[in-house]
DNA sequence: TACTATTTGTTTAACATTAAACAAACATGG
DNA sequence: CCATGTTTGTTTAATGTTAAACAAATAGTA
């Protein structure tokens, strides 16, 4: 649904191009979101992007947690509590400062991540292909010019 | 920052563009939706995007809101409830469908929003303002793209 | 060494968000 | 007309999300 706004060409344009962006990548989140639901009980994006990122990075301070998914300090402490809760992260002090503390993987949750996360790339591909190569390869190129833009 | 994953050129490619699409959009959002709070204390994005579907739509139920900005029946009460302590909305009863309530912009929430809505306008043109018109065009024809997928 | 500035995680408050359950109202079909 | 199915908004529970405030720990400087 584009928008009904009366202004000019470059601001239609830029109006319609960011409603069909968030258009997009909330219904890529939204699928993506069910079936991890589905796959382990009411397990969030959140979490997963936790586990995900504690898989390819290995262990991490909440900090550098934060970072790596773009969220705030107080969400991590909220979203870790409740992975430790399904005993799937755990929590240890970090000798070398003792302000932070040193997030892991269980055995349960690398079991988990680890044989969940083919499926979640199978999904990822199969939401990208109604793309050829090029275009998917383009999406990408100016979903990253736009993103850019406060680095400058 | 790509994705660690090891797996095919097809999967490599659908990650990364997935990352970057989703970053690209949440960095918009969290831009639009600082600069939001800071010209109205405190008002959220989904307030907002009630407001601006009010102005555009014109009066309407709660169903047709949600479906406009994409969002549940519970969610909708929450946000226009809130909206209402701020006297921005009013309910009013259908008379023609005594479970369904018209909601419709106060005198107050048509001046904030009507006031506002070119800023948010200025603010979308300048996150898109490193793209060219031609990029533009073609972020919007991909998005929509993808985002068309479960319609079939 | 002492003081100040910075950092890390937690807490708090307010709001968002969903799915599921529910009640009242409406629509449909026999 | 009545019974059944559907619809609309609300409530509930669980979780997410942010900014701000805070305390403990660390780093830097005089």
């Amino acid at each position: 649904m584009p928008t009904h706004f009366k202004g000019s060409k470059k601001e239609i344009e830029s109006l319609n191009t960011f409603i069909k962006m968030t258009r997009a990548t909330e219904s890529i989140n939204h699928r993506l979101s069910t079936y991890l639901a589905e796959s382990c009980e009411r397990l969030t994006v959140s979490q997963f992007g936790i586990l995900e990122a504690l898989l390819h990075l290995g262990p991490s301070n909440q900090k550098e947690l934060g970072r790596k998914i773009l969220k705030t300090g107080g969400n991590i402490t909220l979203v870790i509590d409740n992975l430790e809760k399904r005993n799937y992260v755990k929590r240890e002090t970090d000798p070398n400062d003792r302000r932070a503390s040193i997030v892991s993987l269980t055995t349960e949750g690398k079991d988990f991540i680890s044989g969940y996360f083919p499926a979640h790339v199978e999904k990822i591909v199969e939401e990208f292909s109604s793309l050829t190569s090029e275009e998917l390869k383009e999406l990408g190129r100016l979903c990253k010019k736009v993103g850019m833009k406060e680095n400058n």
